[in-house]
DNA sequence: ATGAACGCATAGGCTGTGCCTATGCCTCTG
DNA sequence: CAGAGGCATAGGCACAGCCTATGCGTTCAT
C-alpha cells in the first residue's frame, strides 16, 4: 500500500506550518531559504492537492483558514516524527568523529533513542552522536571494549564488568489481525500460543528468544516452527495485518496499530512478557559529559512515564 | 526551523518499507507503480542522503541492513502519521457527496478523528466522509439542522435536543519552556496562573474560554490580558517553546513535546482542567449505518484507553 | 551442464516541476 | 499622498526523476 502522493511532499506542509507560525508567506519563505514567489506557488499547489482553501491571504499577511488549522494540526505530528527520523539518521552517520558513541539494541534504538537524542541536542547542541545497533551481546561487547561510551540493552543476561540502570520497560505482545479467531476472545493459553506457528523474525532474534524464554518460564517446552520468517518488524506487521497469522512484537512496535485497531492484542495466560531495558557502562567508569547527560535524559523518561499513569 | 531536507522525501522511505516487506526492489517498484530502475535509483540516492548502506542487494532480492532496519523503524511512524493526515484531508474535500457528514470541534478533529476515520474505512471502505470543523456551538447547530449526521464537541453547555455519549477525555495543560522559572517547581497557584499573561488563541477560542471557566471555578475573577495572540496551535507551541511565555493547550497538542521535554508541564493547584469530549446527535434519531459505526469506533477508543491504564 | 528465469545496475533521452528575478497591484499607515 | 509591506504573475532556466532498452550475475530445473 503505497503512500498517497497527496501527502508525500513534506516540505510544503512544513512551509504551511511556518506560515501559521510567522503570519506571512514571505517570512515563511525566508525561514525556509526560498523566494517569496516560490513559497507562494508551493502553497498554491498544496491547496490544489488538498482541494480546499488553507490560507486567507490579506494585504498584510496570511492566516490559516479553519481547514488550514486542521491540516496544520495533522501535519505537525508527521513533521515531528520526521525530525525524530532525522535525529536517528544523524546518529547513524559516522563520518563526524562523534564525541559520544552509543550502542543500543534494536528496540531501544528504534523506539526510544530518537527522542533522547533530540533532548540531548537541546542540552548540548554540539555533541555529535554515533549510534551502533545490534543485539544485547553485541552491545555489551562494544561497551566493554570501550568502543561505545554508553549502551542500552534488554536486561536478560547481564555480563560481568558492566554497571547498569533501568531506563525503560518493554513488553512483548501477541497480536493478530482483527478478523483472526483469537481476536474475539482476546486471550489464549501459553500452550496454545507456543503450539501455533507464528510470523516471526529469523531465529536468533532477541524478540524470538525472549518469547521462548518467557514461555519456558511457564513450563512450556515444545514450540511450533515459525509460520513465516521475515527480515524486518515492518514486514512482520504487514504480514500479521494481512491475516497471515499471529505475530509477537514489542509493544512499542504495535502501539499505533493497536490504537487504530489494525491489529488486536491477545493476552497469553500466566506468562510474564515484560522486560526491563537498561543502560550499561563499564563498572567503575561512571559516565561523564554527554554520556552522563544522555543517561539522565533516558532515566528521566522512565520517571516521566511513571508520572503519567 | 525548516525540516532537514534529508527526510523530506517521504516516497523514498515508503519505498524502503516496501522493499523490507516484499523482499525485492522490483516488487516494491511494482507496488508503487514505477519501473524497477526508477526504484533502484531512488533507493540509491536515499542511501546517499542517509550516508550509510541501507540495503543488501543480492541476486535474488534485497534485504535491509541493520542500519536499514533502524531507518525503516524510524520512518514507519512518519508514514503512519502521514496516512492519518491523508485520511483527514480526504474527509475535508466535499466534492464527493459523502454519505456521512461529521461536524467536530477542532480538538476532536485534530487529534482523534483521523484514527477513527481509518478504522471506519476498514469497516465500511466505501463510505466517503465529509468533515466540518468549528467550535462547539457551531457543531451543535450543524447537527440540529441535520446538516451533519454526527457531531463531536466539548461537553460544556450541551444544547437541548441533542443526545450524547462521552467518547474521550480532554485536559488543558499549562506548559512552559524548560528554561522558564516555573519549569523547576512544576506547580503554580491558580491566582498566579491567572495573573500571568499567556500566549493564547484569539479570545473566543474554546480553549481559552474553558481555561477561564475552570479558574473561575476555583474562585478566580481577575485575569491578566494575553501576552500574545496567535492564530494556530502550532504557532502558540512555537512561541512557548521559544520562551515567549507560558501557554495553555490541550494535552493532546503537547503530548509529544512533553515526552521530548521541549515543553514542561506545570500543574495548577486546586483547578480541575479536565473536560469530556462527547459525540452528539439529534435526540430520538439514533445514528444508523456509517454514523453508528463511527460512534462505535469512537466509543471503543475510550474503553480501549481505559484498558491500558 | 546448460539454458531459462529472476533480479539489480547502467545508459540515454525526455518531460515536467520547481525555483529565481523582475515587476505589478493592493492595502494599510503615517 | 507617498511609502512600505505583502502577495500574484510572467518568463526563463536548470535539474531531478522517470521510462525503455539492455547487460550482467546468480539460482534453479531439466
Amino acid at each position: 500500500m503505497p503512500l498517497p502522493s497527496r501527502v508525500s511532499d513534506l516540505a510544503s506542509f512544513d512551509l504551511l506550518l511556518s506560515v501559521a507560525e510567522l503570519g506571512s508567506i514571505g517570512r515563511a519563505a525566508k525561514a525556509h531559504g526560498m523566494s517569496q514567489p516560490s513559497a507562494s506557488e508551493r502553497l498554491r499547489t498544496l491547496e490544489a492537492r488538498v482541494g480546499v482553501a488553507l490560507l486567507e491571504r490579506t494585504s498584510r499577511g496570511a492566516r490559516l483558514t479553519t481547514a488550514g488549522q486542521l491540516v496544520a494540526g495533522w501535519a505537525a505530528p508527521v513533521l515531528a516524527r520526521a525530525v525524530d527520523l532525522d535525529a536517528g539518521i544523524t546518529s547513524l552517520r559516522a563520518d563526524r568523529h562523534g564525541q559520544l558513541r552509543v550502542a543500543a539494541s534494536l528496540t531501544v534504538a528504534e523506539y526510544l533513542l530518537p527522542a533522547w537524542l533530540i533532548a540531548l541536542r537541546a542540552v548540548s547542541p554540539d555533541t555529535a552522536t554515533v549510534l551502533t545497533a545490534g543485539n544485547s551481546v553485541h552491545v555489551a561487547e562494544q561497551v566493554l571494549a570501550e568502543r561505545a561510551d554508553l549502551g542500552f540493552i534488554e536486561s536478560t543476561g547481564m555480563p560481568q564488568g558492566l554497571a547498569s540502570r533501568v531506563v525503560a520497560k518493554d513488553e512483548l505482545v501477541l497480536v493478530v489481525a482483527p478478523g483472526h479467531p483469537w481476536a474475539r476472545r482476546r486471550r489464549v493459553t501459553a500452550a496454545k500460543a507456543a503450539g501455533t506457528p507464528l510470523v516471526s523474525r529469523e531465529s536468533g532474534s532477541g524478540t524470538r528468544q525472549a518469547w521462548e524464554h518467557a514461555l519456558r518460564g511457564a513450563g512450556i517446552t515444545e514450540f511450533a516452527g515459525p509460520l513465516l520468517e521475515m527480515s524486518s518488524t515492518t514486514a512482520i506487521k504487514a504480514a500479521a495485518i494481512g491475516g497471515i497469522g499471529p505475530a509477537v512484537l514489542s509493544i512499542h512496535a504495535v502501539e499505533a496499530d493497536l490504537k487504530t485497531r489494525t491489529l488486536v492484542r491477545v493476552e497469553v495466560s500466566d506468562v510474564d512478557l515484560h522486560r526491563a531495558l537498561r543502560a550499561v557502562w563499564p563498572s567503575g567508569r561512571t559516565p561523564r559529559g554527554p554520556a552522563s547527560d544522555l543517561l539522565t535524559i533516558a532515566t528521566r523518561s522512565v520517571t516521566h512515564r511513571a508520572d503519567r499513569r
